[in-house]
Order: C-alpha cells, then structure tokens, then sequence
DNA sequence: AACGCTGTGTAATAATATAACATTAATAAG
DNA sequence: CTTATTAATGTTATATTATTACACAGCGTT
C-alpha cells in the first residue's frame, strides 16, 4: 500500500460535516453545525466533535482558533493542515485564507534565537476587509 | 522610573489577577486563576474574565488562543497587543513568547493578494522545545 | 474465531465564557 | 464642591464549547 497521496474516505458523519463546512462562506462554530445535521440524525456534540477532530486532521478543514469555528481548505488540498494563515475581519467576521509563497516559506524556515524551528504554525491577521473600510 | 509609555494602573482584580499571571511559569486558564483568587475575595467568573478582557487589551497578557490560556507579555516591545508570536511544545506545553525583530518586522509589512495590510496578529508555532526532543 | 482499528450512538458532565442587572469607585467637567 | 460620566465591582443565572465514559458495529488481518 505505497500512495503518495493516502486517499482519506471519509465516514458517513465526516462526509456530512464536510459538505456542511465546505459549502458554508463563513466558518462555522460546533453547534451550529450540529443543529444543521439533526435532521441528518447526527444528534450530539460529540459525534461532531470527532467528525471535525478527524477532518482537521486530515487537512481538510481548519479551526480558527480565535473564533472556535471551522472552515474548509481550499489550498488545493491543504497538506499543510501545519502552516495555516487567515485574515479577519473585525467587523464583518469574513475570514480568508491566506495561501501566499512568500509568507509560507518565510514561516517554515523561522528560526527562533535558540535556531529552533518548527513543524507546525497558526497566523491569524486582523483588520478590516475592503468592504468594511 | 522609565515611562517609554502610559502607565495603566491597575485596579486592585486587575492586579492580583496579573500578579497570578505574571509568577507563572506556565499559561494559566481563567478557571485556574478563579479558583486561586477566591481565597483574595474573587469569587465569580466574570470578575476574572473582566480583569483579563482588560489586562490583553492593555498588552499586559496576551492569550494563546489554541489553549485558551494568558501569559504576560515580558515583550517590551509589544505594549501594543497587537503583534504576538510564540512557539509551544506540543509535548510540555511549554509557551514562550518570541520576540524577533525580522519576523515582526516581516508580519507588519505582509500583504495579502489585494494588497491589504493588517493591523493585528497574532502567531502560534508549535513543535517540540529543547527538552523535549 | 479472535484481534486491532476506526467509526458510531448515547448520556452525562466538564470547561470556557457571557448576559443582565445592581452597585460602588474614580475621574472629569462645570 | 457637585454633578455627570466612565470604569470597575459584585452577584446570579445562563450560554457556549468541549470531553469522559461506556457500549457496540464494521472491517480487514492473523
């Protein structure tokens, strides 16, 4: 079983809470999507909680951590569910992510005083967005 | 005494709920601080969350959004809050803040695809720390 | 069949955070 | 000094976010 790209099937749950996210333009909080999948008989926190645990490990969403909420990768299937960077805006909430080479590789390469560097990074920008300015 | 900036003087919850904070060697959680406040009178929730709400919009603590945890700032140079770094160990947990004038200097100036700058960052690496690995 | 692994279902509860309202302290303006 | 205004406090209740614990089902491997 040697892929390159291991092909991740999603579940049933998974496949749902995917669409949701994936299909959502804003990013969207645990109980929100639980009350979108009820009728779907995804009935509690804890089946959406796997569901997103497992989606984001797999790069396929993202958690925004400041705001508690999950949005789909559209970095072309995000292998770097490890080096993430959104914008957000303050008034509206939109957030974007941010796929720039620049900044991804500025990123992987930091250094820390110690040389240290790291396998993993979250940015988060804030401002306003060109509509809210 | 050196006054580069306005000095905040602290409220009497502000301070003991920074005091807390800033003798700790590791981020502290608001309950974590509730619980060691209610022999100083603090009794409720809110009384922590309006302390800290207030000590991170002064930059005195910053909160590290991936562990729902404050730690004060010993960055001089961030009295603004606005631009915060630091690496984690996904093993001790330990959080440092890093202070590196290249990466500040570079997150400050980055624009997005539209040219957009942003007034507020904040950056988490994660990876394992010296003892860790 | 027995095992290991992943996913599911369910109930209960833990942990994190805010709303609403009343009161008091500190500061600024007349 | 007095009043107006803002910042901070105290308290109760509740909302929101997330996990623990336990039972079981499906599937591929040994």
């Amino acid at each position: 079983m040697n892929k390159m790209h291991k092909e991740h099937n999603l579940s049933k749950n998974q496949q749902i809470i995917f669409d949701i996210i994936n299909k959502s333009p804003e990013p969207l909080k645990a109980y929100t999507i639980l009350f979108n999948v009820q009728k779907k008989g995804i009935k509690a926190p804890l089946q959406v909680y796997r569901a997103l645990d497992k989606l984001v490990e797999i790069g396929k969403i993202h958690k925004i951590e400041s705001r508690n909420a999950f949005i789909a990768c559209h970095n072309s299937s995000c292998q770097v569910a490890k080096a993430t960077a959104f914008s957000i805006c303050e008034i509206c909430e939109k957030v974007t992510e941010i796929s720039s080479a620049g900044l991804s590789k500025y990123l992987a390469n930091f250094k820390d005083k110690d040389g240290m560097k790291y396998s993993k990074y979250n940015l988060e920008f804030f401002g306003l967005c060109k509509k809210c300015r």
